[in-house]
Order: structure tokens, then C-alpha cells, then sequence
DNA sequence: TTTAGCACTCATGTTTGCAGAGTGCTAAGA
DNA sequence: TCTTAGCACTCTGCAAACATGAGTGCTAAA
């Protein structure tokens, strides 16, 4: 495979940014006129011809404009799509939205999602950051009716979890609040290895909730825990490309299933592909996911490294605004960052 | 309006049926070759017309089958629909789901909205129960990095909410306990304004606090508090009548907009429509849904009534199952109702 | 009151033809 | 050697024309 022309990498960047516009095939007329090019059509014929033959487009049929295969996507993201970033302006009404929203992670997230959406003009996939190696902060039990009793678990990283338990038999609230005193005081700052090994000094009450709370802890430290926050569906659904026959809209129903959802966002990280400086790209599905062969997803995350990091996804049509999402992905990412580690609990 | 005969009550049924399995207009033949009727087309074809001169039904076209009116729907629900019961099987099953998960609200409400969705073939809405008047149980105060303070506060019925809270200046871990050990005693089971009522009585961080935690009282009782729990909008996209043009697919727009959601959820008990035992029915949006014209919307509480109560609802094309759709949403709501008064936080 | 028969209507599907967009190729020009 | 004007060719999309058939309403007889 030679290397393109610079007027050859040119062109296969205007197809790239044409067809995302359009949905339609670009002809060598089109571009002409579209962007006044100081050359002729036939010249730009020529140039088409070959980014043909060398794979990074196609031809519906025999008289119709290009549109860009999965290498050519593949090249312009890796190679064609300069740094771009987003415009101070855009920056500034993001952030401004973010410091003006109460410090609720939940609503953090329901807000990059939806600014993602937008932007990217796809559908957004957030979640909330979470501790890698969960550990112990806090322990609340509340009695309720009968055996029935709330446990309230505070992790660091500010994690909430609360879990309804279901005791051999009824126990007062001071005996609840003696045993999550006790608890508190010897468990605090231990993870859950640790938890395991002190299992063996309790027993009764105390060895039952401390059961619990690694149970819970071990809930909290899969990946799975944490919902989803999807955004921009029906941004889709105007995309001719998911209009047409049932299979169109497999990648919508992926979005549905927790568990394939989840799948795909853990795959950040795990696949090697296409990495634009932090974002990765997943175009076609990449061979792995066959619901997604008409699609390009993006991911990357965001938080503190190795401690606590949540994801931003993008899944749209191949023919992504690539530059504009991925920008703000970037930008999102380091916003979110300062964010969340500023009002992290501290270590 | 003159009172129907049995026959035209069947027929108009059968129409109603058939239309919301196929989808396309029903003739009289298909409807005596369907169903074996012991009578003529022609006879049919008389009965139709009857039904579609007092707006039950109307052809799309002249030489087309007929398809039922929104007013005809209304009949179908408030007058021919027989009270089904979902089957002892689906029942079992059903319950036997929720009885396997963790007692977790969060993963109640969605399988609730699973189910409902497939059982509907539709899109299901669900919000969690929560508290009419809220009252202050329990109060956890955790420092975090600098002037940042996790607050965990407790409600009666199990709520449990977190904020993060930034301080005027630093204060130690023990300050903190402090001011929560006092609050807790003194605050506990006050209401909102039993709570307006002390404040005159602290100063300092413990007036602070109790401020936030008005606030969050106040946050905790509005009814936009609280995620919508969305299942099933895959179900309508293969539907024809969401597949047409832009204008059709505005009900899942609406769905993507959380404000406008919950004004729809809001609108239970207030909006007095087409009651079917509990279970309230919007047909075309009443006159007050621009965007539901061509939607039926199912709506019923679960809970405590009065105390605490959540939200089934079903958003879906016209000719909904009604029948399944609304055993399915009576059946989950008194299993959910069982479920959230076993596990409620004592009075 | 029911029903067979019939004329009528109108959406749907198919064929046919045409206009237009876009191509590749060739040969002339720079 | 690269560019470009010109041209023949291909294929889609669209519209008109036409046949098909599903479904109706009406009438008249049982």
C-alpha cells in the first residue's frame, strides 16, 4: 500500500466530511463546485479512481459518487483528522453548564451525556466513575420493619451503597448501631482482601453484616455495578442508515441489553484499535461485534488513572462528525476529570 | 349515540384485535374467514358500516378494510374490554424474577420495565415510590479533601440521597460527627416543616447543615426527583406507524426529554380519562399531548397510596395490546406494592 | 334480517421510458 | 508527465401508464 498524495489525502478528507454531511455518494462534479478546487473534475476523477483502487472507497454501483470504506475511515481518523479543538466559546458554555448543576454525580453525568449527544449528534454512552480497588469508609445500619434492616456503605471515592438485609432475627437499633460502631472502627480504610482476612475474628451480628458488606463491596468493584447514562437515541433514528429493514436497527437494540452494553464499554482499553491521542475508535465493529458493522463507536475515560475512571462513549453511523466528537470527548474528559477529583474523597 | 348490539360489540372487538396484530385495515372477509363467523361478509359489512357512522371506525381509503378511531378505542377499553387476569404461569414466573434479584429498589424497577415492556410490546416507564411527605430519619456527615463534606441523609421509607457539600472553611471529621450526633437526635422524624422550625434554634455549622438538608428534603419531595426507568423503545421502532416520517417518531423524542417525561407521569390521577380499574388510559394524547396523537398511554401507581407511591406506565402506538398490557401493569403493581411495603422503613 | 351478486373505487405493484448524475477513457494541451 | 475537455456509457430515480385485487356499498331476492 504507497503512501497518498498530500491532494490525495486532501480529497479523501473532503469525501470523508461530504459524505458525513450528506449520506449521499460525492461525485467529482460536486466537489468541484462544493469547494471551488482550482482543478478540473476529470483531474479529481483520476485522484478518486485511485484512492478506489487502493481500498479507501467505494462505489455503490458503476455511476454513482464515492462513499468511504472502513479503511478509509480508518485512515482519515489515524492520519487525515488534525487536532482539532473545540472553539473557546463551545468550551466555556459547556463548563459554565457543569459548575451550575448541584456536585451530583448523577446529574454530572446525565449532562456530559447529553452535551455528548449533541455534539457528536449520535448516541452518548456515560458512566460514573468507579474506584478500581473499592475500600471500606463507613458503615450504616438502620433498623426498618421487623428483620428487615437498611445498610448504608460509604466507600472511598465517595461511592454510596445502600442495600436492604434480611436478618435470622429481629435485632434492636443499638445492637445495630453497636455493631456498625464496632465495624466502623476496624474495618475503615481496609479493601476487600483485607475484609477477608479478618472474617474470622467476628462472629454473630458482626460476622453476618461483615459478610454483607463484602458481598456489597464485591457488587461495587465489577464493572457491571453502575448504570449506564445513554443520551441521543432519536438522534439515530433521523440517520437514513438506521430507517431501512430490522437488521438496521440492531446496533438501537444492543443499546438495550445492560449486558452487551456493558461489553462494549469495557472493551476500552482491552482492544487495540485505531487511537486518536486518548479516544479510541471503533469502526465497523472491528471484526468483533457484528451488530455494529455498519457503526464507529468512540471511547475513552475519564477520572483519575488506575483509581477511579468512568467511560464516555460515542456510537453513530461510520460517517461520525469524527472531529468534532472526538474533541469533545477530549475536552469532556479532562473537564470531568477536574471534576471528580476534586470532590473525591480523599485517600 | 345509540347502545350497540352484542354483535357489533363483538365485531367491533374482533376489529380492534385484529388491527392490533396486523397493523393493516381489517375487511369483512378476512374477519369471517379469520374467525370462522357464522354470518356473511355482507352481513359484516353492514355491522362495519354501523360502526364507522357512529365514529368507532373509519377507512382510510374508500375501498380499503376499516381501522378504529380513537373513539373507538375508548369503547374497546371502558366497555368491551373483560377484566383478564394474566395466566397463573406468566404470574409465577414473573414473580419468581422478583423474589431472585437483591432487594434492591433500583433493580426492581428495571426488571419491573422489562417485563412490562415485553408484556406490552411497548415502551414501559417506571419511577421508584417515593415518600409524599418526607421525613428526616438519619444523617451522616464524611469529611473529604479540603473544605468538601459527603453528606448521606436517610428519609422514612429507605430513600437514602448523597450531596456533596462545600463548607465556608475546613472542619475536622470530629466537628462533623458531632454536628450529625446532635442533628440526628434532635431532628429525628421531623418533617419538612417541623424542620423550618428549628432552624432559629442552631447557629453555626449546625444551622449549615440543617439548611442542606432542608434542601435536599425539598429536592428528595418534588416529584422530578428520581430517575424514570425506560424500557422497550426497540419495540417501537419496528412498529410501522413509528418508521414513517419525522413527525412520526416525536413520542420518542418526547421520551428523551426527562421534563417532558415526568409532566406525562405527573399527569396520573390528575387527567381524568378512560379509567379501566386503576389503570389509567390516554388515547391520542387527549387533546393535550400534541406529540401523542397517534399514542395510547397506560398510567397506574404502585405503593403505599398516600404515603408513598411510584409510577407504571406504558407508552405505545394506538392499537396496543390493552388487554396484556394492563393485567400485566395491575398484576406488577400489587407485587411491587407487597414488595415496597415489606422492605418500607418502619413509621 | 340475511346474503348473493355486482359495479365501483382506490391503493399497490409492475412495466416502460426518460432525464440526470456520474463514471472511465481518449486525445489534445501545458 | 500531468491536466483537462469531450464523449460514450452505465445506472439510478422518477413518473406515467397500466393491470391487479382487495374491499366496499347497494340492490334484490331468500
Amino acid at each position: 500500500m504507497t503512501e497518498l498524495t498530500e491532494r490525495q489525502k486532501f480529497i479523501l478528507a473532503l469525501v470523508v466530511h461530504e459524505y458525513a454531511r450528506t449520506a449521499a455518494p460525492v461525485g467529482s462534479n460536486y466537489l468541484v463546485n462544493q469547494y471551488h478546487l482550482e482543478m478540473s473534475s476529470a483531474t479529481i476523477r483520476n485522484e478518486l479512481a485511485f484512492l478506489t483502487e487502493q481500498g479507501y472507497l467505494r462505489q455503490p454501483h458503476t455511476s454513482a459518487g464515492r462513499v468511504p470504506t472502513e479503511e478509509g475511515y480508518r485512515y482519515f481518523v489515524s492520519r487525515l483528522l488534525q487536532d482539532t479543538t473545540l472553539p473557546e466559546a463551545v468550551r466555556h458554555t459547556i463548563s459554565h453548564q457543569f459548575y451550575q448543576t448541584s456536585q451530583d454525580m448523577a446529574e454530572w453525568m446525565r449532562l456530559a451525556a447529553s452535551v455528548l449527544a449533541h455534539q457528536s449528534r449520535a448516541v452518548s454512552l456515560v458512566t460514573a466513575p468507579h474506584m478500581r480497588q473499592m475500600r471500606f469508609k463507613h458503615l450504616e445500619l438502620i433498623a426498618t420493619r421487623g428483620r428487615q434492616v437498611l445498610m448504608v456503605l460509604v466507600l472511598y471515592g465517595g461511592e454510596v451503597r445502600q442495600r436492604m438485609l434480611t436478618l435470622a432475627e429481629a435485632v434492636s437499633q443499638e445492637q445495630l448501631s453497636g455493631s456498625a460502631h464496632r465495624l466502623n472502627v476496624e474495618l475503615a480504610d481496609k479493601d476487600l482482601n483485607s475484609l477477608a482476612a479478618l472474617r474470622a475474628t467476628y462472629q454473630g451480628l458482626d460476622c453476618d453484616v461483615l459478610e454483607w458488606v463484602m458481598e456489597e463491596l464485591k457488587g461495587a468493584s465489577s464493572s457491571a455495578a453502575g448504570e449506564v447514562y445513554l443520551d441521543g437515541m432519536t438522534n439515530l433514528l433521523s440517520e437514513p442508515e438506521f430507517s431501512g429493514s430490522e437488521d438496521a436497527r440492531r446496533p438501537l437494540r444492543l443499546l438495550e441489553e445492560r449486558s452487551s452494553l456493558q461489553d462494549l464499554l469495557d472493551s476500552v482499553v482491552l482492544t487495540n484499535t485505531s487511537n486518536s491521542a486518548g479516544v479510541q475508535v471503533l469502526i465497523g465493529g472491528e471484526g468483533n461485534w457484528d451488530e455494529l458493522r455498519q457503526c464507529s463507536v468512540l471511547l475513552t475515560r475519564f477520572g483519575a488513572p488506575g483509581l477511579a475512571t468512568g467511560t464516555l462513549g460515542v456510537l453513530g453511523p461510520m460517517r461520525l462528525p469524527y472531529g468534532r466528537a472526538i474533541s469533545t470527548m477530549r475536552f469532556l474528559s479532562s473537564l470531568l476529570s477536574d471534576l471528580v477529583s476534586e470532590t473525591m474523597v480523599d485517600e
